[in-house]
DNA sequence: TCGCAGCTGAGACTTAGTCTCATCCATGCC
DNA sequence: GGCATGGATGAGACTAAGTCTCAGCTGCGA
């Protein structure tokens, strides 16, 4: 898939540029993530590995995700959970998250004006902001209409594919 | 202090209205957190309380925490790190946080028209909100002009006043 | 193809938070 | 005040997510 070799050649070179090599189990995380993932969380990456038989260690796929997301290919977020989530970045601008509480999808939208606002709340208060993270908790359309009970905001249903844990 | 007895005296109402009673760790923990904290961690408020000599079981801790977020008293927000942190309400209005990564300090803001225009972008997604969560990460005025190196937006320094942790 | 710096897996360890259960105590009733 | 009782407590085991260690492996430049 030329698309994901596009990927793994600027993962390379980022990691070129800092004396770091490219393995084979940083290829096929870089190759999982970007061919089927989207908003994901470590373990559910390790278990699918797992899943496929490709043999990688935890230690491994948190090493990767860190040097992932230093080279800007995928960032981290919070979603509302009490750990993190990951989203691969495909050259597509900065966005923000609305969660449904009730079946854990998530939409993500972008608002220049909002951005925009908030770089003028961080000169008034003569702040240099760096990096932003906003997420809007409730309920999504489909949900509000099959009258779904949403859970309360802070007991989140999982987030993503609900892949079983490998930890026991 | 008059004050904090009002607090004491609105969480025991709610409690009672779900036959739960007022004890006196329940007392203790609400009067140090009004007393003298803003921002804190569970953890830090644990080891307050044991400085104090108030004996008070991390379980008691995390469970009155609970307590305090569903009666509205007391919040419980991301600042950018990888666990929560809690804030007590006086009956201000919602607002978000600037976190200065270079020294931890936190910066509270209310923008109504920020507000606004979130809940124009749900109207759009036809998404219901019932909560949200904006923090900006980057350096405060007193850090840019010491010019102080940030940390890295995904390695903040710890937010508070760097309690002792109690478990080694 | 060789050497070695960087990488890997296994699993011990850490941190933050939850759960269990025997015992305690706040409250209402007498 | 004394008593009954159901909710609350403390100690510590347990869990989830993530980090660290170290002996052996491997990608890559010479």
């Amino acid at each position: 898939m030329p698309t994901i070799d596009r990927e793994i050649h600027r993962f390379q070179e980022f990691l070129l540029h800092q004396g770091q090599k490219l393995t084979k189990e940083r290829t096929a995380l870089v190759r999982e993530i970007f061919g089927t993932h989207y908003h994901f969380e470590a373990d559910e990456l390790l278990f699918k590995m797992k899943q496929k038989s490709v043999k990688i260690s935890r230690a491994t796929v948190y090493r990767t995700l860190e040097l992932l997301v230093k080279s800007g290919l995928v960032r981290r977020v919070h979603l509302g959970e009490d750990h993190y989530h990951y989203e691969h970045v495909r050259g597509d601008s900065h966005h923000d998250h609305l969660v449904c509480t009730a079946c854990g999808s998530v939409i993500e939208f972008n608002d220049p004006e909002l951005e925009q606002r908030q770089l003028e709340i961080c000169a008034r208060k003569k702040f240099t902001p760096t990096f932003h993270n906003l997420q809007i908790l409730g309920v999504c359309d489909s949900c509000r209409r099959k009258g779904e009970q949403p859970a309360s905001p802070d007991r989140v249903m999982s987030i993503g594919e609900g892949a079983m844990r490998l930890r026991k």
